[in-house]
RNA sequence: GGGCGUGUGCCUGAGCGGCCAAAAGGGGCGGACUGUAAAUCCGCUGGCUUAUGCCUACGCAGGUUCGAAUCCUGCCGCGCCCA
C-alpha cells in the first residue's frame, strides 16, 4: 500500500486533520528514513473503564499500528490533578500512585482488546515523569507561549466566561501541560476527539517553539451515547462499556434511537459508506435488522462472533418473543432475612438489588412492574415464600431466580 | 478590601411566615403501544417492614417566632460593580 492510499484510508472517517498534507509528507519522510511515526494518545487515569466512545479513537490508533507505526500512550497521572476543563467535574482528587497503577492496568487490559500491545508497537509513559520535575520558572516559560486571547478562543472557556461561571487560572495550564507532553515524547501525530482539538493544537505550537516539527493532529468525531443526545460518558450513564457482557452490549445497542445508527456504523464498524447507506435505507433493510447487524458487529469486537450471535438470539427470545431468557441469572437471599419462611416482597426486591430503597420497591410494585413466580403482584404488603426458587421480575429487564442461602 | 446580588430536590426553576416533601419543565423510572427505536398517552419520582404515622431536606451555624425554605446575625461558595 503506498502512502497516498494509506493516508486516504486513515483519514476516511475522521472529523478533521491538521493537516492531511502534513500527514502525507510526514509519512513519506518516515518511510524514507525507515522509522515508524510516533502516534500519541493521552489517557485519563481517573476513568479506567473504557466505552465505545474511547474505542473510536483507539481503533484509529490501532490502524496506525497496523501500518507499522508506534502508539505512544500517555497516562496523564500528573494532569489528572487538574482535570480537563472540558469536563464538568470540579477539582479532582489527587490520585495516589497505586490508584494510578490500578486504573492504568484496567485501562490497558481493556484497551488491549483493540490495540496491538506488542512492545514494538506500544510505548507507555506517565506525564509525571517530566511534569513533576518542572519548577515555577519552567512553568512561567511555558505560560509565556500562550496568550489569554488565544485561551479564550476555546469554547468551554469563552462560554463559561460569558455566562459568568468561574474560570480558574490553573485551568489554563491544562492545555499547556498536555501540549508539553507532545514535546517530551516527540509526537508525530496526536489523536483525539473534537473536544480535544484545542489541547492538541497547542501541542503543535509548543513543539514548534522547541524546534520540533509540529505534530499532525487527527480529530475523531465524538460518539453520541445511547440516549441519542449527549456524548457517551460513564457519568451520564449512556455508555456501552468495552468490558460489558455480550448480552448487555447487544441489548444496549438495540435500544439506541434509530437516528443514531448512521454515526455508530461509521464510527464503530469498518463498513464502507456505501454499505452503511444501504443498511440505513428502510426500503432495503428494516431498521430492526440494521440495528441487529450493528449490535452483532460491535459485540464481536469485544467478545467473539459466537458470543455476538448468542447475544442476538437471546435478545430475540427474550424481547421479540417475550419469553424468559435461556439462562436466568440467580440471586441469593440470606436465610436470616426470612421470618417464618417468608420475606416481605419489598424487602426482597431491595435485597436482591432491583430497587435502591424500600420506597422505590413499593412504587415499582404499585405501578405493576413486578411479577413473582410468574404472577403479577400489585400489593406491596405481601410476604412470599422462596422455597420453590421462584423467578422475580421487575420491569422488563430485571429477572432473577431467587435462592435462599 | 468595599458595595450589591445570589445559593432550593438529579438538572433548570417557582416559592406568600403556617395549606411545603416543596409549583412548573427537563431528565429518570414504571405501564400501554412498538422494533428494549421514534412519537404519543398514563402513573411515579427523599427515606422508613406494612403507615389519616414518623424521620430527614431548601449552602453552613446560630437566633426571632406557637410555627421558617420564607425574617435576623455570622460564616462559606459563586457572580457583578468599585478599589
Amino acid at each position: 500500500m503506498n502512502v497516498d492510499t494509506q493516508v486516504e484510508l486513515l483519514l476516511a472517517d475522521v472529523d478533521h486533520a491538521y493537516s492531511a498534507v502534513e500527514l502525507k509528507d510526514r509519512m513519506k519522510a518516515a518511510a524514507t528514513a525507515g522509522r515508524p511515526l510516533r502516534v500519541k494518545l493521552g489517557m485519563d487515569p481517573t476513568a479506567p473503564d473504557l466505552h465505545l466512545g474511547h474505542a473510536v479513537v483507539l481503533r484509529k490508533l490501532r490502524q496506525f499500528q497496523d501500518l507499522g507505526h508506534k502508539a505512544v500512550l500517555i497516562i496523564g497521572d500528573f494532569t489528572a490533578m487538574i482535570g480537563d476543563p472540558t469536563g464538568k467535574a470540579k477539582t479532582r482528587p489527587v490520585l495516589s500512585a497505586q490508584q494510578v497503577d490500578e486504573n492504568s492496568r484496567t485501562y490497558l487490559q481493556q484497551a488491549g482488546k483493540i490495540l496491538d500491545t506488542g512492545a514494538a508497537k506500544l510505548e507507555i509513559r506517565r506525564n509525571s515523569e517530566w511534569l513533576s520535575k518542572m519548577n515555577f520558572g519552567d512553568a512561567l516559560r511555558l505560560a509565556q507561549q500562550m496568550t489569554v486571547a488565544r485561551m479564550l478562543e476555546r469554547d468551554t472557556f469563552s462560554h463559561r466566561y460569558k455566562t459568568g461561571e468561574a474560570v480558574y487560572i490553573h485551568e489554563f495550564l491544562y492545555p499547556l501541560m498536555q501540549g508539553w507532553d507532545s514535546v517530551m515524547v516527540e509526537a508525530d501525530v496526536e489523536l483525539g476527539g473534537t473536544d480535544q482539538t484545542f489541547n492538541n493544537l497547542v501541542g503543535r505550537d509548543l513543539q514548534a517553539g522547541q524546534g520540533q516539527p509540529p505534530q499532525i493532529v487527527i480529530i475523531m468525531e465524538i460518539l453520541v451515547g445511547t440516549d441519542g443526545r449527549q456524548k457517551m460518558s460513564k457519568s451520564l450513564d449512556n455508555y456501552i462499556g468495552v468490558a460489558d457482557s455480550a448480552v448487555n452490549q447487544f441489548g444496549k445497542v438495540m435500544s439506541i434511537p434509530d437516528g443514531l445508527m448512521k454515526q455508530w456504523f461509521r464510527l464503530c464498524t469498518p463498513l464502507s459508506s456505501d454499505r452503511i447507506a444501504s443498511l440505513l435505507d428502510a426500503g432495503i433493510t428494516h431498521p430492526r435488522e440494521a440495528k441487529d447487524i450493528l449490535g452483532r458487529m460491535i459485540v464481536e469486537q469485544f467478545h467473539s462472533a459466537e458470543a455476538a450471535e448468542a447475544a442476538a438470539a437471546d435478545f430475540r427470545l427474550r424481547f421479540t418473543d417475550g419469553k424468559l431468557p435461556a439462562e436466568v441469572e440467580e440471586r441469593v437471599v440470606a436465610s436470616a432475612m426470612l421470618h417464618d419462611g417468608k420475606i416481605g416482597l419489598l424487602t426482597l426486591i431491595k435485597e436482591v438489588g432491583f430497587a435502591s430503597s424500600t420506597s422505590e420497591a413499593r412504587r415499582l410494585v404499585e405501578s405493576g412492574a413486578v411479577s413473582f413466580g410468574g404472577v403479577k403482584i400489585s400489593d406491596p404488603r405481601i410476604h412470599v415464600s422462596l422455597d420453590e426458587r421462584p423467578i422475580l421480575q421487575v420491569g422488563k429487564r430485571k429477572v432473577s431466580r431467587i435462592r435462599v442461602v
